[in-house]
DNA sequence: AATTTTGTTAAATACTTATTTAACGTTCTT
DNA sequence: AAGAACGTTAAATAAGTATTTAACAAAATT
């Protein structure tokens, strides 16, 4: 080993692995997480495992950013914790599997945007229903009213419809109507 | 009109919308628009159409903000212009359904996600074929490509996938396997 | 042609978020 | 028990974004 094609070897696979890094830190932003996250986890993405102090080496970044990131990344389940007898150190390791990045990303984003708007869809119908139970109200404002509930009723709709496809991809059915491989 | 009956009924048509509003509002960041743009679009998803002057009006904001919000939204297809003679001012409407506005955001997203990282590992795997051309390089580093290799044909299928995705978006076959109305 | 209306761009300010340095608490080692 | 190793929290700094004010350009009205 050591000889001049081994090294020339080591460097093309650093450039190699270095195009991808890149490309993944930079389209990391898709996935809500600080440019520190982006590139610890194209960086762990070609590491079997890494301990906070090898990140913050790796990276040279300092150590508290490193734990912040790494814990934002475990909460998109994007990193794993490995359980490591012998070293004290924390050890951890990159989800490879993309599938299972967007899985759990998006049906976190997707459910709280969906709970957040039929909870407050709820709360309007409730204070128009107000307005519907008052037959000395204007007619005009009643029609005004009435669209609104229906334009709500609508949207419910996309809601429930989001709130499906997040079950569809937790229970993998997704899969069963386009598949990994086509 | 302008009974008390009435003058009830528009606050609760308020508050209602107001409701509405405040959350479309904070989900609105999921879709990387400014808050600026996030209220925008919450506000005029309750108006038949808006310029830029009411808009300015209703939220309390500065023109410039009101022109470059109006602006993003429009580049994700959440507000469309809309052609009014008489008026030299332009005028905005909101795209109501959610379901296109789903649609123009995630598939621009995930396209941009998919066509970079594409890109790169075909920059990467071109990179790494110099490394087998190369017979005198150590079985070691040569399996460690071969293993990176993998990795990169291994990911592919999901950008792959995640093509297919944004295809079955677009041409609506999506909604054969998951209907609107279930 | 001069003035007003409308919308945008550029520069300046304000605000928010990310990152670092410093301090702390816990657990392990000696 | 004292000191070192490790990770996290808090405060301070740095960096990045959003928003506003000011200046500008184009088009329309007078």
């Amino acid at each position: 080993m050591a000889n001049s094609h081994d090294e020339m070897a080591k460097e093309k696979l650093e450039e190699a692995k270095g195009y991808v890094i890149e490309t993944i830190a930079e389209t990391m932003d898709v996935y809500g997480v600080t440019p520190a996250a982006g590139k610890l986890y194209a960086t762990m993405y070609f590491k079997e495992q890494m301990n906070l102090d090898e990140m913050r080496e790796e990276l040279g970044m300092s150590k508290p950013s490193m734990s912040t990131s790494v814990r934002k990344l475990q909460e998109n389940e994007m990193v794993k914790k490995k359980f490591q007898k012998g070293s004290r150190k924390h050890t951890y390791a990159a989800e490879k599997d993309f599938f299972h990045s967007f899985m759990s990303y998006y049906c976190q984003l997707w459910d709280r945007e969906a709970k957040m708007n039929m909870e407050a869809i709820k709360q309007a119908e409730f204070t128009l229903d107000q307005i519907f139970e008052d037959e000395n109200v204007a007619s005009e404002l009643m029609e005004e009213a009435r669209e609104i509930y229906d334009q709500l009723e609508q949207s419910k709709i996309y809601y429930r419809w989001l709130e499906r496809l997040v079950a569809s991809i937790r229970s993998e059915e997704i899969y069963e109507f386009l598949p990994k491989k086509p």
